[in-house]
DNA sequence: GTTGATTTTTAGGCGAGACTAAATATATTT
DNA sequence: AAATATATTTAGTCTCGCCTAAAAATCAAC
């Protein structure tokens, strides 16, 4: 098994690969870990003499198949024990990352195929992001941002990209939630800025907002 | 916070003290953590110079107030994660102390606060042993083997020592359950056998049952 | 394409927590 | 009480994962 380090490295560049679809550089890595390049360039040459990344020097990482399987693992993990605080403890949704960071280093297969089916095989945690199966398959979620919805259109509230305290506590505080149907009222092209429409109520947003808030159709 | 490798050394301290009830000394502390005299004697110096426990060379170990409070609460996550394994993941008995060992370490008190209300504030793990509460009080829960009751006797069961299936099966078969009242009507000197009263019937049960049978009196 | 700025890697160190081997204190025998 | 056995501590290393400072590679600008 990985130690506690090399599962959030794991993790870590799976995210970015996602999110850029391309080598995840030794600076970006250490930047979204809070720590510095020379430890993520230490700890990706780890990584990589025990083939779990390719690396070359200056090029940054990928995952292999087997450091791609680990980090699926553990979101696996970490999105099971979001819904298990927000559907059975009733956390908030903006309360459970910081606790599900930890339970996700829990190691037992039995242990989270048996949570998986106590909360009885979820798709999709309460962020909107898709829980990977017992063999690593992950549904595709056709996601797209708000900001790039026109004028008329519709869809539900599938996810949130920022997962600040703030923003989430933004949310709730106008009733705007995962599943929640969203309608564009307007546009406004020269900022980007929304009016949208949530149940009965509207609102103005910016275009931060509307960038930050994943809409299924 | 403490780290993983002084949280362990607390719990076990506290588990030694409580076992024997007198200094813990390295050697004993070494042997039940699986690790080396020398590295107890390092950890017990690094843990007095922080002021959890008092220590003299040579003289062993006992935890300080604080030292206490902090292995109570490690003791109450694995006891309440133990009963949350069994009662709504459907673990057997034997399968839960490892994964309780990794769970026991996430911290995260409003988690803790919120399983306790979830599994309806029990008293007691699956193995019997009390459950500290929020404030680190213990219910002072005499847990005696049934095998050292008297005749005459009687008492709750509150756990089981062994864990097979077939043993569980044993007690299933004749509806003895945790929380059954057992009256000891009988014992045979020459070989621990009993003869035990559960609600309107008797059974006879051999000094290996006995054995097996935690009972709060 | 050389120069300067930026990114990335290397070198050297540090603390935590383990280990082995050696030294020292305590316990047990005689 | 001395001699031996056992328990405990100290000294010195090791690996992991982090750090800073310096060197090297890549990128951007002219």
């Amino acid at each position: 098994m990985y130690t506690l380090a090399e599962e959030n490295y794991l993790k870590t560049i799976f995210h970015l690969e996602q999110e850029f679809n391309k080598e995840v550089s030794t600076n970006a890595l250490a930047e979204t870990m809070h720590t510095k390049a020379s430890s993520a360039t230490d700890m990706v040459q780890k990584l990589a003499d025990k083939g779990l990344v390719s690396y070359r020097k200056y090029k940054g990482a990928r995952l292999s198949k087997e450091g791609e399987k680990a980090a699926i693992y553990i979101v696996r993990k970490h999105r099971l024990w979001e819904v298990f605080l927000v559907e059975k403890l009733n956390f908030q949704w903006d309360e459970v990352h910081n606790i599900a960071e930890q339970l996700e280093h829990v190691n037992s297969t039995e242990l989270i195929n048996r949570l998986d089916k106590f909360l009885d095989y979820p798709d999709y945690d309460p962020h909107g992001d898709p829980i990977p199966d017992k063999n690593g398959n992950i549904k595709s979620a056709i996601k797209k941002l708000l900001s790039e919805l026109d004028k008329g259109n519709a869809g539900q509230l599938v996810g949130v990209r920022e997962t600040s305290t703030e923003f989430l506590q933004f949310l709730d505080k106008r009733n705007i939630a995962i599943g929640a149907t969203i309608k564009v009222l307007g546009r406004e092209f020269f900022d980007g800025s929304m009016v949208i429409q949530v149940k009965k109520e509207q609102f103005f947003i910016s275009k931060k907002i509307a960038d930050n808030l994943y809409i299924q159709i």
